[in-house]
DNA sequence: CGGTATATGTTTCAAGGGTCAACAAAGCTC
DNA sequence: GAGCTTTGTTGACCCTTGAAACATATACCG
C-alpha cells in the first residue's frame, strides 16, 4: 500500500525529517525567484516568513549549487543596510521540442522563464517521431558547443498535442500528427541522452500563462486554447494542473455543446471542437492555411456579415462550453489563447454576456475572461516548466 | 502578498520547523487513524515510514490528548513482540446537521466514522433558519447531560443542498430551502455556542464516499447525486476536493447537456438536472412523492414498455454528462448516489455501453462506474469529516 | 560632516524533532 | 527452556530553525 501524498508523513522512506523540512525551504526559495524573478534577501525573509539567518543558508546553498547568485543591492533609497539582490542563474536551461503539423521548434530557456533561443524548423509533411527527433539532434548538435560552455542543461521537455500520460512519457495518441502509442520519453532520452519530460501542449500552456502569462497569482483557472488541431484546453485547480487518473484530464474540446451537432473525428457528435473550428472560420474568410496574426487581424476587422455571423455562431457555442467549465470549476479567471483569442477579440462583450446567461450570476459575474498574453512563447516556457518542475521540488538532490 | 499553498516554507509565520514537522506526522498518524481504522504500533510504523521510536512518541502524545487509546495486542499468531492495537478515540464526536424539504437530520458522529446517533426530524414544511437553529437546538438540549459525561465534541457540521462559500459558512443560494444570503455558520455559532463549519452537501457525499463508500483509496473521483432538488456533484482530483475560487465549484446538474432542451428553474435550457430528473421518472410511474428505497424497487424492477422508456432516455442523457465529465476529470471512479443509483441499477450496461460511445476508448474503458456505498448515512458522516478537519490537520493545536 | 536611527547580514548558541543503536520485553519454534 | 524474531524503550547524536548579540551599510538630521 502507497500512501497518497497528503497522507505521507515528512521523512517517509529514508532520511530524517530535517533534511526534508531543508529541501522544502530550499525549493520555497528556488520557487520564488524562478516564478517571482530576482529578490532582495530581505524581501525572502518577509514572504517566506523564514528567519534571516536562515535564509542567508539557503541562498548560500542554492549559490553553491550553481542555482543562484547575488548581485550588488540596487539603489533602494531606503535606510538600513542593503540587501543584496538574489537571481536565479539564468544559464542553468531546459530545452524544450514542439512538435507540430508543419514545423518543429526547438527552444532553450533559463531559470526565471528566460528565452535564451528559439529555433523553427518547417517540415514539408507532418514529422514522425523519427524524423522529430533527427530534426531535434541535428538542431542540438549546432549548439553542442555552446550548450557545454555556457550553459548547465538540466533536461528536455516536449510538448505534444495529444494524449499523453506525463509519468511515463507515453504518447497514447496524437491525432494531428499521426503518433499513436509511442514511449516518446524513452524514445528520445535513448537518442538524445537527457533526461526527457512529455506532456500534453495545452497543459503546458496553461502552466506558463498561470506563471507567466494573463493568470499571474491565480490559483484557479480554465485555459482553453483553439488551433488547426483543434481546442484543448487546461484547468488550474486549487494552485495544481488538473490530471485525472492516468493525465489525460482537461479535454475540453471533446465535450458535448451542442446535440443535434455534426461528428467529431474522435467519433461523438456535437464537440466544442467541432463547432467551434478554425476551418469553418476560414470557410468563411475564403481563405486556406494562415498564421495565426494574419488571422487575427482579419477576425477582428472584419464587417462582411457572413463573417460576422460565423463570429457571432462560434462566440455563441463558445460561451455555452464556457459556462460547463465555469459551473464545474468555478475558476477565477478565463484564459483564451490561439484562435479563441481572436474571437474573444472580436466582440469581447457578446461573449461575456452570452456566459453570463448561461451561469450563475454570482459565480459568472465574478469570473474574468482574458486573452492569452504569451503568445508564441507560450509552448516553449510550458514545456520548460515541465523540465523545471523536478529541480524546483528537490534544488539540492537533482545533479545534472 | 499570501504565498499559495505549495509556496509556503516549512515554519512560516510562527514556531520553529521542527513544530512543523511534529503538527504534520502528528496530523499523519492520527489521519491514519481516524481514515483506515485501528492499527497497531508496528502497521504505523511500516505504513508511515517513520521509524519505532517516533511512532512510540507520536502515539503518546495522542493518547495524552485524549484523541487516541491502545488496547492489549490481538493474538496475532506471529512471532516477536506483540504490538499494542492503536484506535482513535470514539468519544471525540463531530454533531452533524442536514436540514433538507422535509426534514432535519441531526447526527453524532466520533472519530473513525462511528455514528453513535441520528434523529430525523419531519417538519410540517420546508424550514427555515431559524426553524432549523430551533430543532437543532431542542435535540441538543435532549442529549446535553450525555454529551457532557460521555463525549467531547469537536464542532458542528452542517451539509447544506446549495451554493455554500465553505470558508465564511455563507449561504449564498439552497433553492429548495429557499434560504438565500444566510451567514449561516455565524449565526448557527452564535445560538448554540460550538464551531460551525458549513458546506455544500453534494462536496460533502464526495469526501464521504471517497472515504468510508465506493471510492475508498481513489483519489480522483467525480460523484453525481440525484435527489428530488436536483442533481449535485462533487470532485476529488488528486486526493483533495474540487472547490473553485469561491467555494461553489461542481455544480454539476448545471451543465448543459441537451441543447434544445427545456428552461431549467436557474434560467438556462438543458440543464442535466431538467433531463435527468426524478419527478419525471415519478410521473411515468404514477406516483408522488416516494422514499429513495421505495422508488429503487420500483425503477430496478419495472417492466413497463413506458417506464423501461423514460429510464433509457434519462439513462441516454445521463452518459453524455457523465463523459463530458470524464473527458475534463479522467476519473479513476465514477459513483452515482440517489435516484441516479436506481437509473444506474435499472441497467447498468445500457449506462456502460452509451458512455463509451461518448468518450475516448482508453479513458472510457478504464473508469469504473459504481453506485454509491453509503445510504441514509452519506450526508451524517460527509459533515461530520468536515469539523474532523481542522482536528486532522492540527490535533496538537485544537483545543475543544 | 559626524552622530543617530534603521535595516539587514553574520555569528553563535539553544531548542526541538527524528534517526539510530543498544537493550529490554514478549511471543513463537523446536 | 534455549534461540529466534519482532517490537517497545531509552539515550546519544545530528540536523535545522530561531533568537539574540554583534557587525555593517545606508538615510536622516542638526
Amino acid at each position: 500500500m502507497t500512501l497518497p501524498a497528503p497522507l505521507r508523513p515528512l521523512s517517509a522512506g529514508v532520511g530524517n525529517s530535517n533534511d526534508q523540512a531543508r529541501r522544502h525551504n530550499l525549493s520555497t526559495i528556488l520557487t520564488m525567484l524562478h516564478h517571482g524573478g530576482a529578490q532582495t534577501r530581505a524581501q525572502l525573509t518577509r514572504l517566506s516568513g523564514l528567519n534571516r539567518s536562515t535564509i542567508g543558508a539557503l541562498v548560500t546553498e542554492l549559490v553553491e549549487l550553481g542555482l543562484a547568485y547575488e548581485t550588488e543591492p540596487a539603489d533602494s533609497g531606503l535606510v538600513g543596510r542593503p540587501s543584496p539582490v538574489v537571481h536565479a542563474a539564468e544559464n542553468v536551461v531546459a530545452l524544450t521540442v514542439n512538435p507540430d503539423v508543419d514545423a518543429i521548434t526547438i527552444g532553450l530557456v533559463g531559470l526565471g522563464g528566460v528565452l535564451h533561443k528559439r529555433v523553427r524548423y518547417e517540415t514539408a509533411s507532418v514529422p514522425s517521431v523519427r524524423e522529430t527527433i533527427n530534426v531535434v539532434s541535428a538542431v542540438i548538435d549546432g549548439m553542442r558547443s555552446e550548450l557545454a560552455s555556457s550553459y548547465r542543461v538540466v533536461g528536455m521537455g516536449v510538448a505534444v498535442p495529444g494524449l499523453v500520460n506525463q509519468v511515463d512519457g507515453l504518447v497514447l495518441l496524437a491525432p494531428h500528427l499521426d503518433w499513436s502509442n509511442e514511449p516518446l520519453a524513452e524514445t528520445v532520452e535513448a537518442a538524445l541522452g537527457y533526461p526527457v519530460s512529455v506532456a500534453n501542449d495545452a497543459a503546458l500552456a496553461t502552466v506558463a500563462e498561470s506563471l507567466f502569462g494573463a493568470g499571474r497569482g491565480v490559483s484557479d483557472l480554465v485555459y482553453l486554447n483553439g488551433s488547426a488541431s483543434g481546442i484543448g484546453g487546461g484547468a488550474l485547480v486549487g494552485g495544481t494542473m488538473l490530471r485525472g487518473a492516468q493525465g489525460f484530464a482537461a479535454e475540453l474540446g471533446h465535450t458535448m455543446v451542442n446535440s443535434s451537432g455534426i461528428r467529431c473525428h474522435c467519433g461523438k457528435y456535437g464537440c466544442l471542437e467541432t463547432e467551434v473550428n478554425l476551418g469553418r472560420l476560414l470557410d468563411v474568410l475564403g481563405l486556406g492555411a494562415v498564421g495565426l496574426d494574419e488571422l487575427d487581424a482579419l477576425v477582428v476587422g472584419s464587417q462582411a456579415p457572413d463573417v460576422r455571423a460565423e463570429v457571432n455562431r462560434q462566440l455563441d457555442v463558445l460561451a455555452v462550453a464556457i459556462g460547463n467549465f465555469i459551473s464545474i470549476f468555478n475558476p477565477e479567471s478565463f484564459i483564451l489563447g490561439g484562435f479563441l483569442g481572436s474571437l474573444y477579440e472580436a466582440d469581447p462583450e457578446r461573449l461575456r454576456a452570452a456566459v453570463k446567461r448561461v451561469t450563475f450570476n454570482v459565480v459568472g459575474n465574478s469570473v474574468r475572461i482574458d486573452r492569452a498574453e504569451l503568445r508564441s512563447r507560450l509552448l516553449t516556457i510550458g514545456a520548460a516548466e515541465l523540465v523545471f518542475g523536478g529541480l524546483l521540488t528537490d534544488p539540492a538532490g537533482t545533479s545534472f
